[in-house]
DNA sequence: TTGACTATTCTTAGTTC
DNA sequence: TGAACTAAGAATAGTCA
């Protein structure tokens, strides 16, 4: 038969959907990989059949590609302000959704740059701040540490606090003993002070130190 | 001239290649598009140009269609064990250094899901759980929620008993005052209790009440 | 930079195996 | 599925405006 002009819209049969995509798929990640080439550009392309599998092509590292899109495309929304953060409140679910809230914006703020560098401590943090930020980050970015301070140093007075209305501290043997019940937490705790959480029926992951409970 | 066959390698004349830059991207935005809707496949597309000039594309939601990249590309990060929490410090900034850690692997956890499903409290992140997430996933996201668990009960303990020792609460007015001096935060305080971190000459951000304070 | 304008090459729809 | 074929479109290198 003659080729005919074709319309450009979802194609009804089935077979020649998946026919259609296999081709047209590999002209278009050849276009890309020539274009990068010829034209020395950084290219990244995915695409997800309608079955839901995915194909994609990247000229470089696609992490680097993908955080170097959200970095020239979420300055629009840096402008907002953050949610204030609601110190004073003290049941366990009310500090577990501030967390999660305070995660949410830092990740929005830096995009993915901290799981990038390696971050292992808060002077990285700092000098990413000092470093390639734009303004509208630094100054966004700030307000997210203030506001993170508030948090972390409400929580370090209390310690202080609490340590010296208890001192002197006592020792205790808790080995063997179930120290919390609730929510998901470690039920058994080795005597040499460390904290254990059951995972499954045979592996358990260490939780911590108890030391934070001897005050 | 006549048409001639090109090689595929970077074009040496800068105009050259500027004006065939412009051609193919064209070329390939508009392949791109035509695969979307005649094979009804998601595709995202992203150039940066030599420049540095980005042009994107995407059939639907960008961002949602990064994050389904994400996901089906980080399986293989999840076998690893979450790093240890570690309880028991009180310095600012060590509970500055864990808050960042357990953002970072709730972050590497949960992809961008998060935000997407617009969580805004701890029941949907549990619904999230058992919904969608995979075994492995599941796992993984157990321990950090315990972990979680760990770091807030600690906190929310050491505030109730905070709370008892320190009854009955007195109220003070700090308006006007500086109630903290360390790291960024909030320098001045209003007489209806909320407190204010200056972010530059003319803007204010509000960062919470003070009723954290008064316990 | 941005349009046109070809002459060519490249891509692919329709088909067969 | 996938590979091969072929003629009809589509894309584009080279050029000029």
């Amino acid at each position: 038969m003659v080729r005919q002009k074709i319309e450009i819209k979802k194609i009804d049969s089935v077979t020649a959907r998946q026919v259609t995509f296999s081709k047209r798929r590999r002209g278009l990640f050849k276009k890309a990989q020539e274009l990068s080439t010829l034209c020395d550009a950084d290219i990244a392309l995915f695409v997800f059949s309608s079955t839901g599998k995915l194909y994609d092509y990247s000229s470089s590292s696609m992490v680097q590609l993908i955080q170097r899109h959200n970095q020239q495309t979420q300055k629009s929304k840096l402008g907002q302000q953050p949610s204030i953060f609601r110190p004073g409140s003290n049941s366990h679910a009310m500090l577990s959704k501030q967390l999660v809230e305070m995660t949410i914006e830092l990740k929005q703020l830096m995009g993915e740059d901290l799981e990038v560098l390696g971050m292992d401590d808060l002077m990285k943090l700092e000098k990413v701040v000092e470093g390639g930020l734009s303004p509208e980050r630094k100054k966004y970015f700030r307000v997210w540490m203030a506001r993170c301070d508030f948090l972390t140093m409400q929580e370090s007075e209390l310690m202080e606090e609490n340590a010296r209305l208890k001192q002197p501290a006592e020792k205790f043997d808790f080995a063997g003993d179930c120290v919390f019940q609730q929510g998901n937490l470690a039920e058994s705790i080795t005597n040499n002070g460390f904290i254990y959480c059951p995972v499954d029926s045979d592996t358990s992951l260490k939780l911590g130190y108890v030391c934070c409970i001897l005050f």
